[in-house]
DNA sequence: TTATAATACTAATATGATTAGTTTACGACG
DNA sequence: CGTCGTAAACTAATCATATTAGTATTATAA
């Protein structure tokens, strides 16, 4: 069935994911690869769809990445306490792989729907989190938007050096999370 | 002093951020702006400086020009009034302008002293408007960070395509606004 | 009217994406 | 052990873009 090996996909992915950390995913380059691959760029055309492609199979692998790490951080913990640290778990992952997390956020096209149904997952582990704070389902759903909302754009913002100023990041960062949570706490009180 | 009138700086600027916002801050090439301006491309260089300079000219007119946007939003009002309209602008801005606004928030290199300058008019604005809630200076700018994460978290998602599901994207805006200020009091009345 | 200086141009080179067509190598099967 | 099919890799060629070098042009100022 398979008459040669070829490049293993894990390996292309991993590559991949490497130049983006390194050099931002401008620097993903179906020539880049190729040479990191120790191969003609004409060759990748065997397993992605160009570099469109490889851009789209990278999103996906980002943001499956981004999910398996979620999913261990909320392992064993609920309530404020898996709140907060799944927070700080998707900060850690962009920070250790900006690349990779830069390519999973990318705007992602119709077609891409396996891509689509892991940022449901993400959603739906978020949503689980928030049970025990008893929300009405479109509270719930708007409160995983802003939680998603925070936990990109600190990440970005940071990565593209918007916090410029002498003040730590991880203070910045837990002042945050307490922000939410409290004015989470006040929303529930109020109905 | 100018023997020849050439390209207006204006001009050049708005045409690329047309460019942008209808295709993508990668649609911006020599190319096509030497096309939409009715010129070859070699003859971009007497204005920028090659395609970084372009992208990091589109930068700072990105962030000025959303500075400018804010200014005007906060102009009469205060407190939480000032607080949450400067946050409709915001999301408006990046809703009207979406590629002048990637554009904007492009990480931006030691060298760009100018947008350094005008990214910190930014966070002045923002600290000006949270006076009322005398916070500590540090808590201030921990503040300012998570307004910004939130306004640009919330822009960039939506961009992106990643609030797919059927839930109107101004209830989430609200929502979160009102999450943030109740956060805010709670962390106020917590000292 | 002419000199100057900024601007725009053409020509040429380099890099990368992509396509077409050819060759190679591995595994299955007689 | 040989051969056959298939997927993968290759070379060659084309296209688009960025960039540089060098030349021509043109508006203003003297």
């Amino acid at each position: 069935m398979s008459p040669r090996p070829g490049i293993d996909r894990l390996q292309l992915l991993q590559s991949a994911a490497e130049l983006a950390d390194q050099g931002g995913l401008h620097a993903v380059t179906l020539a880049a690869l190729a040479g990191k691959l120790g191969v003609r760029s004409p060759s990748l055309y065997n397993h992605v769809d160009g570099l469109s492609g490889l851009h789209a199979a990278l999103t996906l692998h980002g943001l499956q990445t981004l999910h398996e790490q979620m999913l261990k951080a909320v392992a064993g913990r609920s309530g404020e306490d898996a709140l907060r640290f799944v927070c700080l778990t998707y900060v850690d992952f962009a920070r250790s792989h900006p690349g990779l997390y830069e390519a999973a956020l990318q705007p992602l096209r119709p077609d891409q729907q396996e891509t689509q149904r892991v940022g449901n997952q993400i959603v739906e582990l978020l949503l689980r989190i928030l049970t025990p704070y008893q929300l009405s389902e479109p509270e719930a759903l708007h409160t995983v938007r802003t939680l998603r909302s925070l936990c990109h754009g600190f990440s970005s913002l940071e990565r593209s050096g918007q916090f410029a100023l002498d003040l730590d990041l991880d203070d910045s960062l837990n002042f945050m999370i307490r922000i939410f949570i409290d004015g989470l706490h006040q929303q529930n009180s109020q109905r």
